[in-house]
DNA sequence: CTTGACATTCCAGTAACCGGAAGGTGTATA
DNA sequence: TATACACCTTCCGGTTACTGGAATGTCAAG
């Protein structure tokens, strides 16, 4: 299949596609006569897995980790397993900080409301609160 | 103040406040003999308004625009308020996101745990649950 | 024979910085 | 006085994961 439809059923964009090929996380597949690239069901297996894992936020690198053992005939299941569970962590860690943002962000709305809309020097304004707000 | 007090006044890295000046989000301040920058009382508001404001999530570009604002002696509370709304609904998105993630992330661990870690290819394998695993 | 939808390569840009090199300055100490 | 050390400066490049766009080539249909 051409890229379009290996877009199609990978869901990456062809752009994308290329460009995980120039980095060499995908193979370079077989080229037709024309020059175009020409995708086997090999091609597609190795990209479903790509873009299962990005979906899991697996960064790249990691997947490059992955796929090399499995070119290397090891099993990356283990390794992959570790990844998982470190991920979900780094998630969980993520989701904490930007619920506290988001809690700052409401609070801030529903002062800020409570506030005049045309100060431009003075602590009466929005832009005040923002300033006094503190990095956690 | 020279750079490194206001990097510990701000909680922005000297390396942050230089290029923060670089692309004009900071101004650049006055600078001692030997050429050093010299940070005043007003660099320190306009750098906690920008630090405040990065740490709610807000991009460079938006700060830029409330700046602007400022700098125009208009006040950019309206604005601002609209930003922060806009910010609170974005992370609230993002948030649900992850979570999912995270739960997807949780239950291919758990079911990871059940199976070999030695399985380069068959189907017995966390890596084949991660090549099925659907994007939502 | 041209139109349109594909394909190719390559270059540049995005966001928000960080790292490090090469070199100048300022002060305390041996 | 020498030198060690912590600062400061600029500049260049790298990071992450792509996306946009230009210039060009290919192919099938009308």
């Amino acid at each position: 299949m051409k890229i379009q439809e290996f877009s199609q059923q990978t869901g990456l964009s062809a752009k994308t596609i290329r460009y995980y090929e120039s980095i060499g996380i995908l193979r370079s597949p077989q080229r037709a006569p024309n020059g175009y690239r020409e995708y086997s069901e090999q091609d597609l297996e190795r990209a479903h897995f790509v873009a299962g894992a990005r979906s899991l936020e697996l960064s790249l690198d990691e997947i490059s980790e992955l796929l090399a053992m499995q070119d290397h005939r090891e099993a990356p299941c283990r390794t992959m397993l570790n990844q998982i569970k470190h991920k979900a962590d780094q998630i969980a860690k993520r989701i904490m900080l930007l619920q506290q943002t988001e809690k700052d962000l409401r609070k801030l709305y529903k002062l800020g409301l409570t506030f005049p809309t045309d100060d431009v020097d003075g602590k009466n304004c929005i832009c005040h609160l923002v300033k006094e707000h503190k990095t956690r």
